[in-house]
DNA sequence: TGTGTTAATATTTTT
DNA sequence: TATTAACACA
């Protein structure tokens, strides 16, 4: 094996320079069926992207005879980015490289009436799903409360996974589900999608299935017409996606997929790593290729990575290799609880930035969103800049769904849920008696709920008041309509938000996230300017639910592990690596091994996510849901090969802890072992002082605890600004508004309105009049 | 119809 | 602990 690249021939393409062997390999197997297993770090987006870009180059397919999905938004930019760097042009016609979500919409679009819709159809979320759901539950007879909403699309939305319609399910396993009635609660739900001309995003992949088996033709037409098909991240795949695949290549079988069967981690949301170990299975002849020299991390941080994996089974096995040299060992570093973790976090990083590394260079990653806040607490208090990724996104927070909303009614008059979601908002004094005699009058007639408004306003059927505001609302709305064509989109959007008063809303409410979530609304009509007409915006919105701004300012990145696949950094902090913790609970406690190995797989994602260094934390003991709880080192730890790491205690409970995990012999083993309040509590508590530590109700500890009694090098470098004084009234974009009680230098001692007494830093707060 | 209370409930989330 | 949804009340 060589690092060194392959020779280039003379007058070889200029994008073939630099790949080494089997990347070669990869893009220069056009023909048949190629899978390529690409380890993380192994270059797979250069491979998959100059393949395109050599068959493009190549002249063997137009960009409209070419497949190539992604699972993300994000990949199928950067390929198209990558792609026309390597070509030194930007390709145009690329017509079905994108999402496997927006290509197969696409394709629906153009043959909606074979399943029953319109091509203008609406792509619901899952939000909107939920509610739909909830109703039919209702409707049914069913308590909502025993069998709710959520649980139910989680069953349709498996089903969906699978490629299954209502009449495909299997009896038997029906019975999971208010008594048996699963697959008619299913069957009912579709029929109201397609009343309601709508499709959850299962059914873009469900409908172009069911749509290719019934009409042999437009299927062969595809097959036809895509030459060559590309597949990135194939371990995510469900079965649905699956078949669509196989589908679609069977004829011309140039199919080439590339994953990693190592960073599989969304079997939960129905991917099945089936697919890729069974690839050879579906198209003989096929040509593997592996992908292993890692071109990202130091050769610690892949042994470390490596020897964590090999305790998985039924691999199609890989081993990463780096032909660089050197590289600090993985450190482990056991801490006494999760304050104690966040702070370590937090010098290590400002160690770092001294050293000159740029903050976001830096990552801290957790298991599941709760952890981020003992993170941001402390980065709070100690000023240094972070950013959580993940979380909620864009265009799921309410006032942009409200907004949004409002253009779909207008867009589209049958959209019963948009309606059914601003018809009393803001407050227009429809309540529940008038929305159910809206309904009631909607099922009689067979009318979407706009429809029925206008019929219902014409009788006596409300009371007055009720009567009248509906009218107004109908009337702005037949409005908006009229200006639909009239207006530039974004100006339609600003008038419909004035006029309805559901800017104004926001604009009178006091609470701290009111001021937000108007600069979200002025946000949601510039980000409309991008789109040539409102139908290509709500499109967008409906199949691209990211959050597209990026900031500027560097920050240290703090997300889930779920979240930093795909991604790399630095400087990598792997926390809060304990049993039930990291592994969850959920996955020791339900799922068994394969659910344990898919953990297992997350912590060799988070691992290979680092270039330089990767530092794992462990804490002895967590508050969860307001409860302490004392935990033992994840199994994962033991798991590491003992030369690739240097474990590291801290005095305040480490070393117990070690050997608890071990099974040696430990004094306060009955703290690790789930006790609760050993006698380590005190020492803890004596050691390094803080209110944190006594939980809630430290009514025995001093608020002010001394927690910033070592503060850091940065907030002591800021001079205090000279605009706040005890008594001002300032706000805080996590507290909300507060008056200042005390000040010490650039410290700022704050009664916030909600939050009760914080410390914060003065750059993070803003004075208001 | 709007508001204040209580009670339940709590991974990961590419579209 | 903290959020959210459902329910009783004015």
């Amino acid at each position: 094996m060589t690092a060194t690249p392959a020779p280039a021939a003379t007058g070889e393409p200029r994008y073939l320079s630099g790949l080494n062997a089997p990347q070669r390999q990869a893009v220069l197997t056009t023909d048949g069926p190629v899978l390529i297993l690409a380890g993380a770090g192994t270059g797979k987006t250069r491979a998959l992207t100059t393949r395109l870009a050599h068959i493009l180059h190549s002249r063997l397919a137009w960009p409209s005879e070419i497949l190539c999905v992604t699972f993300t938004n994000k990949a199928a930019r950067e390929m198209q980015h990558r792609m026309a760097a390597l070509l030194g042009q930007s390709v145009e016609g690329l017509q079905f490289l994108g999402t496997f979500h927006a290509v197969a919409a696409r394709m629906l679009r153009r043959h909606a009436e074979l399943v029953g819709l319109d091509s203008n159809f609406t792509i619901l979320d899952t939000d909107d799903q939920q509610r739909l759901m909830k109703q039919i539950i209702i409707e049914a007879g069913i308590d909502d409360k025993r069998w709710p909403a959520k649980a139910l699309a989680g069953h349709i939305d498996r089903f969906k996974n699978r490629g299954l319609t209502p009449a495909q399910v299997p009896a038997h396993e029906a019975h999971d589900f208010a008594d048996g009635k699963l697959i008619a609660l299913y069957t009912r739900y579709q029929a109201r999608l397609a009343e309601l001309n709508a499709a959850d995003f299962g059914d873009l992949l469900l409908h172009m299935l069911t749509i290719f088996l019934a009409h042999p033709d437009v299927l062969a037409g595809y097959q036809q017409r895509f030459k060559y098909v590309l597949v990135d991240e194939y371990q995510d795949t469900n079965v649905a996606q699956y078949l669509w695949l196989r589908l679609l290549a069977q004829q011309r079988r140039n199919i080439a997929c590339v994953g990693d069967d190592d960073q599989s981690i969304y079997s939960w949301r129905g991917a099945e790593v089936a697919n890729i170990l069974r690839f050879e299975k579906d198209f003989p002849g096929a040509t593997i290729i592996r992908l292993e020299q890692n071109y990202r991390s130091t050769a610690p941080i892949l042994a470390a990575a490596g020897g964590l994996i090999a305790h998985n089974g039924g691999r199609l096995g890989k081993t990463l290799w780096t032909a660089s040299d050197g590289g600090d060992k993985v450190e482990v570093i056991g801490v006494w609880d999760g304050p104690e973790e966040a702070r370590r976090v937090g010098e290590r990083i400002e160690a770092l930035q001294r050293d000159g590394v740029a903050l976001d260079q830096c990552a801290i990653l957790v298991r599941a969103q709760f952890q981020t806040r003992e993170f941001e607490d402390r980065f709070i208090t100690i000023g240094l800049p972070y950013r959580i990724v993940g979380g909620f996104r864009f265009y799921e927070r309410a006032e942009i769904r409200d907004a949004l909303a409002y253009l779909r009614i207008v867009a589209s008059p049958a959209d019963s849920l948009a309606f059914e979601r601003i018809v009393n908002t803001p407050k227009r004094g429809l309540g529940d008696k008038a929305l159910q005699r809206l309904h009631a009058l909607a099922r009689a007639q067979g009318k979407p709920l706009a429809a029925a408004a206008n019929a219902i306003v014409q009788s006596d059927e409300l009371t007055p008041a009720a009567r009248r505001a509906l009218a107004a609302l109908m009337q702005d709305i037949a409005r908006w309509r009229d200006q639909l064509g009239q207006l530039p989109h974004p100006e339609l959007a600003r008038v419909i938000l004035e006029e309805s008063g559901y800017l104004a809303m926001w604009q009178i409410d006091k609470s701290p996230e009111a001021a937000g979530r108007v600069d979200n609304l002025l946000e949601l009509t510039r980000a409309m300017e991008d789109f040539e007409n409102l139908t290509a915006f709500l499109e967008h919105v409906a199949l691209v639910m990211e959050n597209e701004a990026s900031e500027a300012t560097e920050k240290v990145m703090i997300m889930t592990l779920h979240g930093a696949k795909g991604l790399e950094f630095d400087h990598v902090f792997l926390v809060g690596w304990e049993e039930g913790v990291f592994p969850s609970q959920r996955s020791l406690d339900e799922g068994g091994n394969a659910s344990l190995e898919e953990e297992r797989r997350l912590a060799y994602v988070g691992i290979t996510r680092a270039r330089k260094s990767a530092t794992i934390l462990h804490a002895a003991n967590r508050r969860v849901y307001g409860q302490w709880t004392s935990s033992i080192p994840s199994r994962f730890i033991a798991e590491l090969p003992e030369d690739a790491i240097k474990s590291s205690d801290t005095l305040s409970g480490g070393p117990s802890l070690w050997r608890a995990a071990l099974g040696q012999a430990d004094p306060f083993a009955d703290v690790a072992r789930g006790t609760g309040r050993g006698p380590g509590w005190q020492r803890a508590a004596t050691v390094e002082p803080y209110s944190g530590a006594l939980g809630g109700r430290g009514r025995n500890v001093a608020r002010a605890a001394p927690v910033e009694a070592r503060a850091s090098a940065v907030s002591f470098a800021q001079p205090a600004r000279k605009d706040v004084a005890v008594g001002t009234r300032v706000f805080h974009s996590k507290f909300g508004y507060g008056a200042v009680t005390a000040i010490d230098g650039n410290k700022l001692e704050i009664e916030f309105e909600k939050a009760g007494s914080k410390r914060v830093l003065d750059s993070f707060i803003e004075v208001t009049a």
